[in-house]
DNA sequence: CCCTGAAGGTTGCGCGCGCAACTATTTGTG
DNA sequence: CACAAATAGTTGCGCGCGCAACCTTCAGGG
């Protein structure tokens, strides 16, 4: 023993990995923001919506379990979309709690030019990464995907 | 040319990085949270500003800059700080606008108790990923970051 | 020197979010 | 069949966030 006082540990913040992911989202969203918001009109929760029931009408349950949003977050969102009509809802009759949600004709069109848009930002973005790099982050991101339970399907 | 209507291209969320990207420092957040929040009572903005604070004093500008938070974010986590006797801030009489933050004895205790937890949780993280997954990661991680400017230092 | 503009920080305000509570409907069970 | 529990979805409420405006102090020209 010694009278040295004991090495503090210290955390650089820019070094740690769920800072640096939070920070990381954060940009990202940033760098699509342009499209949807500025150009469409859609915040986040809209344009969740929107890719989800762009694929496959489906119910408000199943859309917040898919996108892992609050589901308030996600009646909210349908509100809003239903009010510009580029949703609609269709009661089920075998379940009347339920209604399935679909995109409008005007939803469909908006979609159909945001959807490419959105897959080329994406594509730019990765761009900055060598193929090597890209199938290596990618991998990563599986992995820790499934370790904390985000991929489990609804 | 032929009659089929164009192949509309569809967005499946759960293979759209932003998406995932977001999700997964959501569920990091989550999966850290147990030890800031529920045991030490402090919310993200306070951790970071103790994370900052805890490695060098500095003023509020640059712990904003450095976390990359709102200065209002950062100036309200500071004032709930000093309330609960965490952190100190002395005038600067070169610049009286400005006042360096640093931990007090308070501060310091709960930063060294807080700190190995911190990256001990990192650690069981990043355990999921073998040695080789972990390297590719964070060199996407590296390689994003600097093509979305976000190392930037203040 | 003043006076204008900039910088460090704080505060008023509106908004979006999640929690909890609620309605309406369905399912399960004795 | 009735009643309890579960499920789909909506809404009231409080809180935290960012924007813009503000206060104070400093720097740099005329």
């Amino acid at each position: 023993m010694n009278g040295r006082p004991p090495a503090e540990q210290t955390l650089e913040l820019s070094a740690f990995v769920p800072f640096r992911l939070n920070r990381l989202a954060t940009g990202v969203s940033q760098y699509l923001a342009a499209i949807y918001q500025a150009r469409f009109g859609l915040d986040i929760p809209q344009w969740r919506v929107m890719a989800t029931v762009g694929e496959v009408a489906c119910t408000a349950q199943y859309i917040a379990a898919s996108t892992r949003m609050h589901k308030t977050r996600v009646s909210r969102a349908i509100v809003e979309l239903e009010a510009r009509d580029l949703i609609e809802r269709a009661s089920n009759e075998r379940d009347r709690r339920e209604r399935q949600v679909r995109l409008t004709k005007a939803g469909r069109r908006l979609y159909t030019e945001l959807v490419p848009l959105a897959l080329e930002r994406e594509r730019a973005l990765l761009a900055c990464l060598a193929p090597q790099q890209l199938h290596g982050f990618l991998e990563g991101l599986d992995v820790l995907e499934r370790f904390l339970g985000l991929d489990a399907q609804p």
